[in-house]
DNA sequence: TCAAAAGTGTTGTTTGTACACCCATGA
DNA sequence: TCATGGGTGTACAAACAACACTTTTGA
């Protein structure tokens, strides 16, 4: 009854690279599922909890301080989703902003969500879940702010949120609800034009780098309150 | 290093009992933390993913088919968390109709989350944390079927919502919100008035006994979409 | 016929979308 | 002065809160 089990956790590092939305894997060199890409991660040490251990392993993996955003997704906990030793995974999504650069170890690469390669185990699931996630919580809060460089003209914006969401953001009105919803604030510089010339685009920065709530128009709000909500 | 280390399941059953929020607790009889409240679960097999080890672990509780509606809330994983060895907690929230009353044995009870007796280990901070996801997805999902009876009045209702939010609900904007979401339904039938008199009420039924995500307003959708998403 | 409870009508505000129009720059 | 991209103004529709008003019952 007592078989041994081990606890590990492992993360969907996404990243806007390219104009895509990718995700960072490393390739198994050994059995089981030799060649497969796997996501980063590892086992739990005994003197660590589960958001301790995720960057420890990031950190092998990635600068840290280049991860500006990681929240838990779900308990993968199949008996059979490895073989051999049972291990129940804690899976997180992982957010790097799209200006960074990090070095990566040579097994290692980022992968178009899109045109994802053989997954190891259950990994392929854990990418989904993350994604669908990053979807959501684009719409209703300020996460944007953990795919975005610090400083970034609109249109940059509206292709980072296109790629996350997967479907075309008008520019017009992604500044219109961001500003609305005063998660966007100018900075006062400009862009230079590109090669072709046009109007120098302003730049803007994001007015908080923790997440909030913006739920502005969830309903069955108490009478007459506010409509930012601080997550700790 | 390899320190053994359990995993755990805990639940945070909620429902509303005598207008008030009340979660399920049974009393420790022996150390650690003895005298003090626990939230029912226990030990992950080695043949059960989470899901199904907390429905089992419920059905020694409560009867599981009382239970409408459970789901992951965290990983609790302090390597301090409980005394002795070490375990790490996957919390879920389950919840159970205001008109089930399950048979519990002797030493498990229902208490209002607004006075909580003296808690076990961390499950106050499991008890907050199912919380707070309750309250934010009545407000964006229709969640409250599994609160509420197969059947009620618009005002039973307004009573459902008000004590899970905690703070007072209009029943005017309720059933309009809800009814324009597609939510409610009539059930064509009326419910007897009261002593004191008053127009007999109607009854409504949830159109829905899985969950939707509601987000009709979520911005930052494709360009002319709908506004029901089903959660798999 | 009055009090009590339920339900509908109406109004105003906020949010978001769509689209036309104006602005600043390089060639 | 024209093409190119950037930014604003305006109009419209949907969702919701607030509150007045009507309906249906028991006493």
């Amino acid at each position: 009854m007592a078989r041994p089990t081990e606890h590990e956790v492992l993360a969907a590092v996404l990243q806007i690279r390219e104009g895509a939305l990718q995700v960072l894997a490393w390739q198994r060199a050994r059995p089981p599922d030799s060649g497969r890409w796997a996501l980063p991660g590892g086992r739990l040490r005994d003197d660590e909890d589960v958001e301790r251990s995720v960057l420890r392993q990031l950190a092998e993996k990635v600068d840290v301080r280049e991860v500006t955003h990681i929240e838990q997704i779900a308990v993968f906990s199949d008996p059979d989703r490895v073989p051999g030793t049972r291990r129940v995974a804690t899976a997180f999504l992982g957010l790097v902003p799209s200006d960074a650069d990090p070095v990566v170890p040579a097994d290692t690469t980022w992968h178009p969500l899109a045109a994802l390669p053989p997954t190891a185990f259950d990994h392929a699931a854990i990418v989904d879940a993350a994604h669908e996630r990053l979807r959501a919580k684009l719409s209703y809060t300020n996460l944007g702010f953990a795919l975005a460089p610090r400083e970034f003209t609109i249109s940059a914006l509206r292709e980072l949120y296109a790629a996350a969401l997967g479907h075309p953001v008008s520019a017009t009105n992604l500044q219109r609800v961001l500003t609305r919803r005063r998660l966007l604030e100018p900075t006062g510089e400009v862009a230079p034009p590109g090669p072709a010339g046009g109007r120098p685009a302003a730049l803007f920065r994001f007015t908080d780098h923790s997440l909030l709530v913006t739920d502005a128009f969830a309903v069955l709000r108490p009478p007459g309150e506010g409509s930012r909500v601080a997550v700790p």
